[in-house]
DNA sequence: ATTTACCTTTACGTAAACGTCAATAGGGAG
DNA sequence: CTCCCTATTGACGTTTACGTAAAGGTAAAT
Protein backbone atom coordinates (compact mmCIF):
# COMPACT_ATOMS: atom_id res chain seq x y z
CA UNK A 1 0.00 0.00 0.00
CA UNK A 2 1.06 3.53 -0.91
CA UNK A 3 2.26 5.62 1.89
CA UNK A 4 0.30 9.21 0.71
CA UNK A 5 -3.01 9.05 -0.83
CA UNK A 6 -4.77 11.54 -3.02
CA UNK A 7 -8.29 12.71 -1.92
CA UNK A 8 -10.35 10.26 -4.31
CA UNK A 9 -8.20 7.44 -3.59
CA UNK A 10 -9.48 7.79 -0.14
CA UNK A 11 -12.65 8.40 -1.32
CA UNK A 12 -13.01 5.53 -3.35
CA UNK A 13 -10.94 2.93 -0.76
CA UNK A 14 -13.63 4.02 2.17
CA UNK A 15 -16.72 4.86 -0.41
CA UNK A 16 -17.30 8.28 0.57
CA UNK A 17 -17.31 11.62 -1.40
CA UNK A 18 -14.59 14.03 -1.77
CA UNK A 19 -16.79 16.62 -0.65
CA UNK A 20 -17.52 14.50 3.00
CA UNK A 21 -13.59 14.13 3.13
CA UNK A 22 -13.29 17.70 2.60
CA UNK A 23 -15.80 18.64 5.45
CA UNK A 24 -14.20 16.72 7.82
CA UNK A 25 -11.15 18.33 7.47
CA UNK A 26 -13.42 21.77 7.97
CA UNK A 27 -14.75 20.05 10.77
CA UNK A 28 -10.74 19.94 12.32
CA UNK A 29 -10.82 15.96 11.80
CA UNK A 30 -8.28 15.51 9.46
CA UNK A 31 -5.43 17.90 8.61
CA UNK A 32 -3.41 16.79 5.63
CA UNK A 33 -0.53 18.57 4.09
CA UNK A 34 -0.44 19.80 0.65
CA UNK A 35 1.40 19.67 -2.17
CA UNK A 36 0.96 22.93 -4.40
CA UNK A 37 -2.93 23.10 -3.13
CA UNK A 38 -3.82 19.65 -3.39
CA UNK A 39 -4.05 17.71 -0.27
CA UNK A 40 -1.81 15.09 0.74
CA UNK A 41 -2.69 12.27 3.19
CA UNK A 42 -0.72 10.40 5.25
CA UNK A 43 -1.18 6.93 6.33
CA UNK A 44 -1.74 8.25 10.03
CA UNK A 45 -4.61 11.01 7.84
CA UNK A 46 -5.89 7.77 6.45
CA UNK A 47 -6.09 5.67 9.87
CA UNK A 48 -8.07 8.59 10.83
CA UNK A 49 -10.82 8.85 8.43
CA UNK A 50 -10.93 5.04 9.00
CA UNK A 51 -11.63 5.92 12.49
CA UNK A 52 -14.06 8.82 11.89
CA UNK A 53 -16.02 5.99 9.38
CA UNK A 54 -16.09 3.81 12.40
CA UNK A 55 -17.65 6.80 14.39
CA UNK A 56 -20.42 7.32 12.12
CA UNK A 57 -21.36 3.81 11.73
CA UNK A 58 -21.93 4.23 15.99
CA UNK A 59 -23.76 6.64 15.56
CA UNK A 60 -21.22 9.49 17.01
CA UNK A 61 -21.73 13.17 16.00
CA UNK A 62 -18.66 14.74 14.30
CA UNK A 63 -17.65 16.71 17.28
CA UNK A 64 -18.12 13.36 19.48
CA UNK A 65 -15.70 11.45 17.09
CA UNK A 66 -13.20 14.16 17.16
CA UNK A 67 -13.05 13.95 20.90
CA UNK A 68 -12.66 10.10 20.65
CA UNK A 69 -9.77 10.20 18.21
CA UNK A 70 -8.62 12.52 19.79
CA UNK A 71 -7.94 10.48 22.63
CA UNK A 72 -6.51 6.92 20.43
CA UNK A 73 -4.02 9.65 18.58
CA UNK A 74 -3.62 11.87 21.42
CA UNK A 75 -0.44 14.10 21.34
CA UNK A 76 0.45 12.89 24.90
CA UNK A 77 0.84 16.22 26.44
CA UNK A 78 2.06 13.78 29.42
CA UNK A 79 0.60 16.62 32.05
CA UNK A 80 -1.00 14.76 34.86
CA UNK A 81 -4.53 16.39 34.61
CA UNK A 82 -4.23 15.98 30.83
CA UNK A 83 -3.81 12.03 31.56
CA UNK A 84 -6.79 12.16 34.29
CA UNK A 85 -8.90 13.95 31.71
CA UNK A 86 -8.04 11.45 28.89
CA UNK A 87 -8.93 8.41 31.40
CA UNK A 88 -12.54 10.02 32.31
CA UNK A 89 -13.40 10.42 28.57
CA UNK A 90 -12.73 7.04 28.32
CA UNK A 91 -14.60 5.82 31.28
CA UNK A 92 -17.33 7.47 29.67
CA UNK A 93 -16.85 6.60 26.29
CA UNK A 94 -16.73 3.06 27.58
CA UNK A 95 -20.21 3.29 29.20
CA UNK A 96 -21.86 4.76 25.94
CA UNK A 97 -20.73 1.73 24.06
CA UNK A 98 -20.99 -0.99 26.35
CA UNK A 99 -25.15 0.47 26.37
CA UNK A 100 -24.63 -0.01 22.64
CA UNK A 101 -23.55 -3.44 22.37
CA UNK A 102 -25.89 -4.44 25.31
CA UNK A 103 -28.86 -2.72 22.73
CA UNK A 104 -27.14 -4.16 20.43
CA UNK A 105 -27.38 -8.15 21.54
CA UNK A 106 -30.75 -7.28 22.22
CA UNK A 107 -31.99 -6.74 19.15
CA UNK A 108 -30.01 -9.63 17.90
CA UNK A 109 -31.53 -12.01 19.85
CA UNK A 110 -35.16 -10.60 19.14
CA UNK A 111 -34.10 -10.92 15.63
CA UNK A 112 -33.46 -14.32 15.67
CA UNK A 113 -36.79 -15.14 17.39
CA UNK A 114 -38.61 -13.28 14.89
CA UNK A 115 -36.74 -14.73 11.60
CA UNK A 116 -37.22 -18.66 13.47
CA UNK A 117 -41.17 -17.48 13.57
CA UNK A 118 -41.23 -16.54 9.83
CA UNK A 119 -39.40 -19.25 8.57
CA UNK A 120 -41.76 -21.71 10.51
CA UNK A 121 -44.75 -20.02 9.05
CA UNK A 122 -43.21 -20.19 5.93
CA UNK A 123 -42.41 -23.67 6.16
CA UNK A 124 -45.71 -24.50 6.48
CA UNK A 125 -46.58 -22.39 3.66
CA UNK A 126 -44.82 -24.06 1.77
CA UNK A 127 -45.57 -28.21 3.02
CA UNK A 128 -48.79 -27.23 2.02
CA UNK A 129 -48.56 -27.27 -1.56
CA UNK B 1 -46.69 -0.24 36.86
CA UNK B 2 -49.89 1.14 35.57
CA UNK B 3 -51.43 -0.17 31.67
CA UNK B 4 -51.91 3.32 30.27
CA UNK B 5 -49.39 6.36 30.50
CA UNK B 6 -49.89 10.08 29.70
CA UNK B 7 -47.19 11.90 27.30
CA UNK B 8 -45.34 13.42 30.25
CA UNK B 9 -45.30 9.67 32.26
CA UNK B 10 -43.24 8.52 29.19
CA UNK B 11 -41.56 11.57 28.63
CA UNK B 12 -40.21 11.55 32.39
CA UNK B 13 -39.29 7.74 32.55
CA UNK B 14 -37.40 7.93 29.32
CA UNK B 15 -36.15 11.64 30.09
CA UNK B 16 -37.08 12.51 26.66
CA UNK B 17 -39.24 15.95 25.75
CA UNK B 18 -42.93 15.58 25.23
CA UNK B 19 -42.17 17.53 21.87
CA UNK B 20 -40.30 14.59 20.72
CA UNK B 21 -42.32 11.90 21.59
CA UNK B 22 -44.99 14.14 19.41
CA UNK B 23 -42.43 13.90 16.65
CA UNK B 24 -42.27 10.62 16.71
CA UNK B 25 -46.02 10.33 16.17
CA UNK B 26 -46.10 12.95 13.31
CA UNK B 27 -43.44 10.60 11.71
CA UNK B 28 -45.79 7.41 12.39
CA UNK B 29 -43.86 5.70 14.78
CA UNK B 30 -46.39 6.12 17.70
CA UNK B 31 -50.25 6.25 17.47
CA UNK B 32 -51.82 6.53 21.02
CA UNK B 33 -55.40 6.74 21.34
CA UNK B 34 -56.94 9.99 22.79
CA UNK B 35 -59.02 10.53 25.81
CA UNK B 36 -60.78 13.69 23.89
CA UNK B 37 -57.72 15.04 22.67
CA UNK B 38 -55.34 13.39 25.02
CA UNK B 39 -52.85 10.94 24.17
CA UNK B 40 -53.17 7.98 25.83
CA UNK B 41 -50.15 5.37 25.28
CA UNK B 42 -51.21 1.66 25.90
CA UNK B 43 -48.01 -0.55 27.40
CA UNK B 44 -47.16 -1.57 23.54
CA UNK B 45 -47.05 2.19 22.53
CA UNK B 46 -44.62 2.36 25.28
CA UNK B 47 -42.66 -0.85 24.28
CA UNK B 48 -43.20 1.24 20.92
CA UNK B 49 -41.07 4.08 22.22
CA UNK B 50 -38.54 2.53 24.05
CA UNK B 51 -37.88 0.78 20.67
CA UNK B 52 -37.34 3.93 18.86
CA UNK B 53 -34.88 5.24 21.64
CA UNK B 54 -32.42 2.04 21.40
CA UNK B 55 -33.10 2.14 17.53
CA UNK B 56 -31.95 6.09 18.17
CA UNK B 57 -28.79 5.02 20.36
CA UNK B 58 -27.65 2.54 17.45
CA UNK B 59 -27.92 5.44 15.20
CA UNK B 60 -30.33 4.36 12.86
CA UNK B 61 -32.61 7.05 11.38
CA UNK B 62 -36.01 7.26 12.76
CA UNK B 63 -37.21 5.56 9.20
CA UNK B 64 -35.12 2.80 9.73
CA UNK B 65 -36.04 2.54 13.26
CA UNK B 66 -39.75 2.34 12.04
CA UNK B 67 -39.13 -0.47 9.79
CA UNK B 68 -37.65 -2.40 12.30
CA UNK B 69 -39.97 -1.93 14.90
CA UNK B 70 -42.35 -3.15 12.25
CA UNK B 71 -40.62 -6.05 12.09
CA UNK B 72 -40.82 -6.60 15.71
CA UNK B 73 -44.85 -5.68 16.09
CA UNK B 74 -45.57 -6.60 12.31
CA UNK B 75 -49.33 -7.34 12.20
CA UNK B 76 -48.49 -10.93 10.96
CA UNK B 77 -49.94 -10.81 7.48
CA UNK B 78 -49.33 -14.28 7.08
CA UNK B 79 -48.83 -13.95 3.61
CA UNK B 80 -45.56 -15.88 1.75
CA UNK B 81 -44.27 -12.58 0.05
CA UNK B 82 -44.65 -10.54 3.32
CA UNK B 83 -42.97 -13.41 5.45
CA UNK B 84 -40.27 -13.22 2.57
CA UNK B 85 -40.01 -9.60 2.66
CA UNK B 86 -39.51 -9.91 6.41
CA UNK B 87 -37.07 -12.27 6.38
CA UNK B 88 -34.67 -9.98 3.71
CA UNK B 89 -34.81 -7.25 6.05
CA UNK B 90 -33.85 -8.88 9.22
CA UNK B 91 -30.85 -10.53 7.05
CA UNK B 92 -29.85 -6.76 6.58
CA UNK B 93 -30.68 -5.44 9.30
CA UNK B 94 -28.06 -8.22 11.14
CA UNK B 95 -25.08 -7.23 8.69
CA UNK B 96 -25.47 -3.83 9.84
CA UNK B 97 -25.49 -4.90 13.76
CA UNK B 98 -23.29 -7.18 13.32
CA UNK B 99 -20.30 -4.55 11.63
CA UNK B 100 -21.33 -2.57 14.74
CA UNK B 101 -20.62 -5.50 17.33
CA UNK B 102 -17.11 -5.43 15.57
CA UNK B 103 -17.14 -1.74 15.60
CA UNK B 104 -17.74 -1.67 19.06
CA UNK B 105 -15.40 -4.03 20.14
CA UNK B 106 -12.45 -3.09 18.33
CA UNK B 107 -13.21 0.36 20.09
CA UNK B 108 -13.21 -1.38 23.48
CA UNK B 109 -9.81 -2.97 23.09
CA UNK B 110 -8.44 -0.10 21.98
CA UNK B 111 -9.65 2.17 24.38
CA UNK B 112 -8.43 -0.52 27.14
CA UNK B 113 -4.94 -0.23 25.89
CA UNK B 114 -5.18 3.60 25.84
CA UNK B 115 -6.29 3.62 29.24
CA UNK B 116 -3.91 1.39 30.45
CA UNK B 117 -0.55 3.63 29.06
CA UNK B 118 -2.68 6.63 30.70
CA UNK B 119 -2.62 4.97 33.80
CA UNK B 120 1.09 3.83 33.91
CA UNK B 121 1.94 7.35 32.76
CA UNK B 122 -0.16 8.80 36.19
CA UNK B 123 1.87 6.18 38.16
CA UNK B 124 5.35 6.93 36.94
CA UNK B 125 4.44 10.94 38.05
CA UNK B 126 2.59 9.90 41.18
CA UNK B 127 5.43 7.71 42.35
CA UNK B 128 7.89 10.61 41.06
CA UNK B 129 6.71 12.85 44.72
C1' DA C 1 -4.35 23.80 -28.45
C1' DT C 2 -8.01 21.35 -26.62
C1' DT C 3 -10.09 17.79 -24.33
C1' DT C 4 -10.13 14.95 -20.24
C1' DA C 5 -9.59 14.13 -15.65
C1' DC C 6 -8.73 15.62 -11.30
C1' DC C 7 -8.33 19.12 -7.91
C1' DT C 8 -9.59 23.66 -5.59
C1' DT C 9 -12.67 27.25 -2.90
C1' DT C 10 -17.06 29.57 -2.11
C1' DA C 11 -21.66 29.49 -1.41
C1' DC C 12 -26.21 28.14 -1.22
C1' DG C 13 -29.52 24.10 -0.52
C1' DT C 14 -31.49 20.34 2.16
C1' DA C 15 -33.21 16.43 5.15
C1' DA C 16 -33.47 14.88 9.85
C1' DA C 17 -34.61 15.61 14.47
C1' DC C 18 -35.91 18.09 17.28
C1' DG C 19 -36.27 23.10 20.25
C1' DT C 20 -38.93 26.99 21.05
C1' DC C 21 -42.40 30.00 21.08
C1' DA C 22 -47.50 31.35 20.56
C1' DA C 23 -52.18 30.79 21.08
C1' DT C 24 -55.61 27.93 22.95
C1' DA C 25 -58.32 24.49 25.69
C1' DG C 26 -59.64 21.73 29.88
C1' DG C 27 -59.58 20.57 34.58
C1' DG C 28 -58.64 21.12 39.74
C1' DA C 29 -57.48 24.16 43.89
C1' DG C 30 -58.64 27.98 46.43
C1' DC D 1 -64.74 32.54 39.09
C1' DT D 2 -59.90 32.94 38.67
C1' DC D 3 -55.47 31.05 38.86
C1' DC D 4 -52.46 27.42 37.66
C1' DC D 5 -50.98 23.33 35.51
C1' DT D 6 -50.78 20.37 31.85
C1' DA D 7 -51.90 19.35 27.02
C1' DT D 8 -52.59 20.46 22.10
C1' DT D 9 -51.73 22.29 17.42
C1' DG D 10 -49.04 25.21 14.40
C1' DA D 11 -45.31 27.59 12.87
C1' DC D 12 -40.78 28.96 12.70
C1' DG D 13 -35.79 28.30 14.24
C1' DT D 14 -31.60 25.40 14.66
C1' DT D 15 -27.91 22.02 14.22
C1' DT D 16 -25.67 18.30 11.76
C1' DA D 17 -23.82 16.40 7.75
C1' DC D 18 -23.30 16.68 3.87
C1' DG D 19 -25.13 17.59 -1.68
C1' DT D 20 -24.71 20.46 -5.48
C1' DA D 21 -23.68 24.03 -8.52
C1' DA D 22 -20.46 27.86 -9.84
C1' DA D 23 -16.10 29.16 -11.34
C1' DG D 24 -12.13 28.01 -12.00
C1' DG D 25 -6.39 25.84 -11.56
C1' DT D 26 -3.19 22.00 -13.21
C1' DA D 27 -1.41 18.39 -15.72
C1' DA D 28 -1.38 14.60 -18.91
C1' DA D 29 -3.13 12.91 -23.30
C1' DT D 30 -4.67 13.49 -28.03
Amino acid sequence: MASTFSISELAKQFSVTTRAIRFYEDKGLLNPTRNGRNRVYSKRDRTRLKLVLRGKRLGFTLDETREIIDLYDGQRSGEKRQLELMCEKITTSRKLLTQQLRDIQQSLTEMDRIEANCKKQLDQINSAT
